[in-house]
DNA sequence: ACTTGTGAAGATGTTCACAGCT
DNA sequence: AGCTGTGAACATCTTCACAAGT
């Protein structure tokens, strides 16, 4: 087997090309070319070529992508092809908000259960997911072969969660909480999401822009020295 | 006044810094390495040193930065040490999780209100905040002078609920729904932020360590053609 | 005529290693 | 002795522009 490496900016790229090209299959459109999937992710046009031949030759010369074929392919790129049962951790507004969201079903993930240490919780559901105690949180896990946990519990419970859902045999760990969770990488994987870091950066540059006026927006910016 | 540029990952990262000198003061921690501010975050001192030096000389050498004085410093750079009214918009799980989350206060933002189309929410509250409609939002906009908003809207309404708080004065727009909200520079600001995309990145790695055994995660990935 | 696939050039971001200061 | 600030080397990612194919 031949592995290559791939930059992390052209697999967040191909998530996208994914739901446009959803997207477009559901409009009848059968095929798209470079320039329109790079306007459809505002992007440039060579930057999705180069993304899709990465892995493969899937356009034609002359003609563009058959819409379908490269759905199918990149679904398969990314695993949306196949099931993969997911656990959440957290039955709080965040953790309901993600058992809420149905392209999760269309994009391969299975919600299995959403863990919550609120005994009242158990046995109830949420959005037709059930709510499970711990203790059903190894026995699912266990039997379902479930490797992937989102993490959506409060910042000071993180770190004890994360090592938990390690102990139960949890691969890779998605972190939504505002806390930088560490985990040894032999273990599992760790992708921390960290939603506030999206508000300063929006901060940063309407902060800067009040200082000038409104500019078009770049993707480089600018900063002011403190003093 | 003179500009330079930053990189957008500097500001992502004087984000994080931000959040962790916070926690060292609560602590009563005075002093702090590069080294040290680093570790905290999951990055090489090299860069935390590069970051900071870009905005002033923060540190002494020989020493280290001290604590307060850099978390002063950041904030005022990231605009937290000033008030900024937002207003979220959808009135859903993920527009009450935000709402929810404490942290928002703390950094400098201050939710004035949840805007829904829900005739039957306007009136009540949610954790606190107000919830309005349309009618009230502009209203608010405008007597608040309100430049942000948060849309945590569903797929198929964000275009038009993006293009009614443009036309109420509104700057700077961070986006939840999955789909790439499109609007003249000129206009407003836009940050999406996918949370699918995340998703997609975490399974693309595990897809592959299956087919190669659990690895240290690196940060450049690897692929596999398709054929 | 049109659009892909791709090497090469360019831009951006990171790491290194050491001079400079306490 | 220790840690910052920073130029220079390096690595990574993006853009360009054109040959190749239909």
């Amino acid at each position: 087997m031949k592995f290559f490496k791939v930059p992390e900016p052209t697999i967040m790229r191909l998530s996208l090309y994914s739901r446009i090209l959803e997207q477009m299959e559901e409009r009848g459109i059968p095929i798209i070319s470079s320039v329109e999937l790079g306007d459809a992710v505002g992007i440039n046009s060579g930057v999705v070529r180069k993304d899709l031949s990465m892995f493969g030759e899937f356009g034609v010369r002359g003609v563009g992508y058959n819409v379908r074929e490269l759905r199918d392919n990149i679904r398969k790129l990314l695993g949306q092809d196949r099931n993969w049962p997911v656990i959440i951790v957290g039955a709080g507004h965040l953790g309901s908000s993600l058992a809420a969201y149905p392209g999760f079903t269309q994009r391969g993930f299975n919600i299995e259960a959403i863990v919550d240490s609120d005994p009242a919780l158990a046995g109830t559901t949420i959005q037709g997911h059930p709510v499970i105690d711990w203790a059903g949180a190894e026995q699912l896990i266990k039997e379902q072969g479930v490797r992937m946990a989102i993490l959506a519990v409060p910042p000071d419970a993180v770190q004890s969660v994360a090592q938990r859902m390690i102990d139960l045999g949890i691969e890779a760990i998605l972190n939504f909480s505002p806390i930088i969770l560490k985990v040894p990488a032999a273990k599992a994987q760790v992708q921390n999401v960290d939603l506030t870091v999206f508000f300063d950066l929006m901060r940063f540059t309407s902060n800067l822009n009040e200082q000038e006026g409104l500019r078009p927006q770049s993707s480089s910016l600018r900063g002011l020295a403190v003093r």
